[in-house]
DNA sequence: GCACGGTGGTTACAATTGAAACTAATGTTA
DNA sequence: TAACATTAGTTTCAATTGTAACCACCGTGC
């Protein structure tokens, strides 16, 4: 056993960057991880890209959108989503129809078909989380879910304003 | 699975998805931000792409490492190192020389300007962590380590074994 | 009416990324 | 030492993504 009492184990070298250690860095590669992991059971299952499932996991609870109320909810790029629409209209997931009072706009939903896949991902996705989380203590839980709403508050300020000024 | 019928605060109907609340989501979205808001950063002022930048960070604490050694170290795939490395060479970033021992192998190495550049990344990079952990207390930066560490753990075994059978 | 700025959505093009093929050197087995 | 497998690293090509330009339509003011 070391005696290395001397400085709290917060105490960090400023002058060095453990990178295993670093917040930004560790949540890149969890999320990478995570996301290509569960992107490849839906897509291989269903032809469902990211984004594509995302679209739908939208549509299932919210129906009668515009493709600029997703791009609102999802917090993803407007062409992103026009790409994602054209590939599930495409496989039948989703239909879409003119809105007679606006004829720029065009409701999505979720077609028969879109609604099974939706049926069948949907307890795959609650399924994966809850194998993700198996460690953690409901504590934990509780924990995780406080910390990545104040962390998201800070990344969202960030994103908005800017970064720290210097 | 079971029902459970006894704790009605905290049941999720598994029959729709909250994505704003489904963990691998909010992840990807939070990692998203801090990336890119901090990369623009790096970037702007040194023209650093997150993965050069990652390979200057791991050089900077480990010298005399070779491209797949790096591989090991950042998990990053090796067609990605191989970049970086080239375009970190193109900016005289790392210096690499051959191994008289086994003439595949290259050791890289922070040049005097990648150590220059390193010097001055490295506090920039603290103080945005801090900024984005600024408003955690103590204990739940704790907390949050040791629950990445978990998360960490299952997401490296779905990405080894496979994903959950069914 | 009809110019106009603003909005919904798509297309085009360039940059980034990933998978697989490739070159070059080393190790291994007979 | 010839033949083959393995490792280090690069290149190539296709798929994905982001930025900017674009078209069609709406609403307002004149």
């Amino acid at each position: 056993m070391t005696n290395d009492h001397s400085a709290p184990e917060t105490a960090v070298k400023q002058d060095e960057l453990r990178l295993e250690k670093f917040l930004p860095y560790r949540l890149s590669v969890l999320s990478n991880r995570v996301s290509n992991a569960i992107s490849q059971a839906y897509g291989a299952r269903f032809h469902l890209t990211i984004p594509a499932w995302r679209v739908m996991a939208i549509l299932g609870r919210f129906p009668d959108l515009s493709a600029a109320e997703l791009v609102e909810q999802t917090a993803m790029d407007k062409v992103a989503i026009s790409r994602a629409v054209s590939s599930l209209l495409k496989n039948d997931y989703i239909t879409r129809s003119e809105d007679p009072a606006d004829r720029r706009r065009q409701v999505l939903n979720l077609s028969e078909l879109g609604r099974e896949v939706y049926a069948r991902i949907v307890p795959l996705a609650h399924q994966y989380e809850s194998d993700l989380i198996a460690s953690l203590s409901s504590e934990e839980r509780e924990q995780l879910d406080g910390i990545i709403e104040k962390l998201m508050v800070r990344a969202k300020e960030w994103s908005e304003r800017g970064l720290i000024d210097q």
